[in-house]
DNA sequence: AGCACGCCGACT
DNA sequence: GTCGGCGTGCTC
């Protein structure tokens, strides 16, 4: 560098999203050789100058240095965490998920990389008692932090200090005192998971030398001897392996290396996620149509440039298959591969299958592996020992190099978008990953997203079909119940009639039965039991939910509301809320069938001391005859021994009050009729229901996507609704609802006054709301949403980004938080 | 979101 | 005079 400076451009965890921009720090001589683009560092911020942590993003020489400009403190990385890919993905989901640089690269990294900033207050070893005494003077508060620190034994964490200090504020005492020389601050980062080590041996010379030493003595050094050969068939094997199998100690190892035929080095270890009973693998061979649909994706994938495809098969067609194959010449072709399924369920199996296949080259990564674990795996795929990482949701951050593939499975799965900050959608990211490395992206789904089909039939994805099942076994026949014909023969519970029959002819041959809960939104519909007619929105054609806390229907997406009228308005009969739990269902099936063991799996079952895959287990194995669940159950799970499978009330998904929810339900209803006889027995399938004319139930029923998406995609169109435009909700919280509601109200005038500019005037945007969040208090927190249906392109993000940082910043939103997001799930 | 700066009332 | 409460504006 001559003469110049070098400085660093960081994104900080400070920065808030309204002042959220790369901040320049000048990079000290001490660092200058060291510090790279992608590692984190330490610097101040603020006019307090605390510390705080952040990334950075690039480096740059600067010929005079800027006026203000702070230095870096700290580097914490000794290489980076991000590649120039992470750190490009990074800015753009700030962009695309109005969140900040950081908050995006935070989501791309294991937790277990993560610092813990500590700030500790420390009275300075050459002050005495009396002279800080002295110094803190009249103030009470400076009073107050002195005795606290002696107390404390002369330091104690920013935390602890502000925790003793309850509603007032120990900033300003705290300062002074660090002014005048009696405190010292001192930062320490800590890192939750350390890095494991061990010894590894390899061997140093040519195996054939390496015998030929060690042979004349094998008689009287059968360690030495015994070593070398298994370490001539390795080329390197860890120490603690090597005495394991052959018996040896340290000592031999040891000798070996003084011999010169093997070297140890400490090298970094990896906590395995141990993929359970690995089988042999049997070789994949494809039917007619799985082969024509991979020769095509291969065809795209070896293209060279970014593609991305649908492949679209029914239940039970033999998706995996094809996913194998495309993984192996992916591999062939010297390139990695990312395959993401929506539920962390699904991983322990395929995680077993493509370990048969690719052996110690594929990693796993979802969120309820421990940190350590996820740490390792997140370190083994960096290093480039594993190519192929299964995993969920943010897994499709895993740092590959040289991606080719990557599979979204069940591509229309909710569980693809994020909840928390920074609500990205896993398949947007897949994209732009795909986008950078000129890789194939392929969408399997038995049901896909209405979205995604309507991308595939007007070109923009290539369309796979699968339409067989495989070893062609028949489709289970499917039987719709009326549950309103149930509740007029007085049966008021859970099971109607036929289903109870066929639970009990089900037990009498021996074999099992599913029963499946559709507990989403339970509750909160209101629906006739008479008519089953649902109350509806004037003016949104969604269906009203009922809020217990004022009595009344609302619509969530525009704010009406009216009162919960006594009796159905079409028909005058009674109404009745939804709402049957797995327990009510279960204890219900106890009484019906007092000695049959029903096996009960929900978020409830699995927290309390049994795994989720322990559950399962003990069903296929033990052949518990009833398993009652939720969503759970219906994904991707083959019994050989199920041969009924009942859905306990189709509705309650049905009338939810958001675009999806007919998509969701016919996707779930397909699903759950495909788990019925998966084996040699041909199985059946109930599914109960107080709306049995509904077209989404009879096609579900009838397993007829095609008609189904053709009726979707028509109501989208009119509707407004995505892929046709795409909605973003504005989002205003605070505990005060009124303030909340008003905030919401000025983000809409906001709005408006904006659209009505000449570049705006023209393009189809529409306002709905203020109306309540579909859990319109968290936390003691109201929440109010806006809802804006446009096209979601860059301008209208800078719109929106425009509208949030001016929210954040006016003084009107006090103690009111404002965060944007796209295409919500909920 | 912090944190400083500036202004003002209260207590000494 | 200080101290501390509160409104305003900036953060490399």
């Amino acid at each position: 560098m001559e003469g110049g400076v070098l400085a660093a451009r960081v994104a900080l965890s400070a920065a808030t999203y309204a002042i959220d921009k790369p901040y320049t720090y000048l990079v000290p001589q001490g660092l200058a050789p060291t510090l790279r683009a992608g590692m984190r560092v330490l610097v101040p911020f603020g006019a307090g100058n605390r510390r705080t942590e952040g990334i950075v993003l690039s480096m740059e020489p600067l010929q005079t240095p800027p006026e203000k400009c702070k230095p870096v403190l700290t580097q914490l990385d000794e290489q980076p965490v991000l590649e120039e890919e992470g750190l490009h993905l990074a800015v753009w989901m700030a962009e695309r998920y109005f969140c900040t640089v950081y908050e995006a690269a935070r989501a791309m990294l294991p937790a277990g990389l993560y610092f813990s900033l500590q700030n500790r207050y420390r009275v300075r070893p050459e002050v005495s008692q009396a002279q800080a005494e002295a110094a803190a003077g009249k103030s009470e508060l400076a009073q107050k932090v002195v005795e606290l620190l002696y107390a404390a034994g002369g330091s104690a964490e920013l935390g602890h200090i502000r925790a003793a200090f309850g509603a007032r504020d120990p900033g300003p005492a705290l300062r002074r005192l660090t002014e005048r020389g009696v405190l010292a601050l001192e930062t320490s980062a800590s890192r939750g998971v350390g890095d494991k080590r061990e010894r590894v041996a390899v061997l140093a010379i040519p195996p054939e030398e390496a015998l030929a030493q060690v042979s004349p003595r094998r008689r009287t050094a059968p360690m030495r001897y015994a070593v070398t050969e298994l370490l001539c068939a390795l080329g390197e094997a860890s120490a603690k392996e090597l005495c394991y199998f052959t018996g040896a100690s340290m000592a031999t190892l040891r000798s070996l290396a003084k011999s010169g035929i093997l070297t140890l080095e400490e090298r970094e270890a990896f906590r395995r996620v141990d993929p359970g009973p690995v089988e042999a693998a049997e070789p994949v061979t494809l039917n007619e149509e799985q082969q024509r649909a991979f020769e095509g994706l291969d065809a795209l994938a070896s293209a060279g440039r970014a593609a991305a495809a649908l492949l679209w098969g029914v239940t039970g067609s033999g998706k995996t298959q094809v996913y194998l194959k495309l993984i192996q010449a992916t591999l062939d072709r010297g390139k990695s591969a990312l395959v993401l399924v929506p539920e962390i369920a699904l991983t322990p199996q395929l995680l077993r299958l493509f370990t048969a296949h690719f052996g110690s080259g594929v990693a796993v990564l979802h969120s309820s592996l421990r940190a350590g674990e996820r740490y390792d795996e997140w370190k083994r795929i960096r290093s480039g020992a594993a190519r192929v990482v299964v995993g969920t949701r943010s897994a499709v951050f895993a740092p590959l190099s040289d991606l080719g593939l990557v599979v979204l499975d069940e591509e229309q799965e909710g569980s693809y978008k994020s909840e928390q900050v920074p609500k990205y959608h896993a398949q947007e990211v897949a994209k732009y990953r795909c986008a950078r490395w000129n890789a194939l992206l392929v969408l399997g789904s038995a049901t896909p997203s209405v979205e995604s089909m309507y991308q595939a039939q007007t070109g923009v994805y290539h369309l796979f079909t699968l339409s067989r099942r495989y070893n062609r076994q028949k489709l289970p026949s499917v039987e719709i119940v009326d549950l309103k014909e149930e509740l007029r023969g007085g049966n008021g519970g859970s099971i109607s009639a036929p289903l109870r029959r066929a639970l009990e002819e089900n037990l009498a041959r021996g074999e099992q039965s599913i029963l499946f809960l559709n507990r989403r939104g339970a509750s909160r519909m209101v629906s006739c039991g008479e008519c089953g007619a649902v109350p509806t929105c004037p003016r949104c054609s969604v269906y009203l939910t009922y809020h217990s806390a004022n009595g009344r229907l609302m619509c969530h997406y525009c704010g009406h509301s009216e009162p919960l009228p006594r009796s159905c308005p079409q028909c005058g009969g009674l109404l009745s809320f939804q709402g049957a739990g797995t327990q009510r269902v279960q204890s219900e099936l106890e009484s019906l069938f007092p000695h049959t063991e029903i096996l009960r799996l929900d978020a409830d079952a699995v927290s309390a001391t049994h795994s989720h895959e322990a559950l399962l287990d003990r069903f296929r194995q033990e052949k518990v005859p009833i398993l009652v669940g939720t969503q759970m159950v219906a994904k991707g799970l083959d019994f050989e021994n199920v041969t009924l499978v009942g859905v306990i009330s189709a509705d309650q998904s049905l009338y939810l009050d958001d675009y999806r929810a007919a998509e969701r339900t016919f996707s779930l209803l397909t699903q759950v009729v495909g788990r019925a006889g998966r084996g040699s027995k041909t199985g059946q399938a109930m599914i109960q229901t107080f709306t049995p004319e509904n077209d989404v139930i009879t096609l579900a029923a009838r397993q007829d996507y095609g008609s189904f998406y053709r009726q979707e995609i028509e109501m989208r169109r009119l509707r407004g609704c995505p892929p046709f435009r795409d909605l973003f909700v504005l989002t205003a919280s605070g505990l005060e609802e009124g303030a909340v509601f008003r905030a919401c109200l000025r983000l809409r005038e906001t709005l408006e006054a904006w659209l009505r500019g000449p570049e705006w005037r023209e393009r189809p945007v529409q306002i709905l709301g203020p109306a309540p969040a579909s859990v319109a208090k968290v936390n003691n927190r109201y929440r109010y949403r806006v809802t804006v249906s446009a096209r979601n392109d860059r301008s209208m993000r800078r719109l929106v980004a425009h509208l949030l940082r001016c929210a954040q910043q006016d003084k009107q939103n006090r103690g009111i938080s404002v965060y944007a997001d796209t295409d919500p799930m909920d």
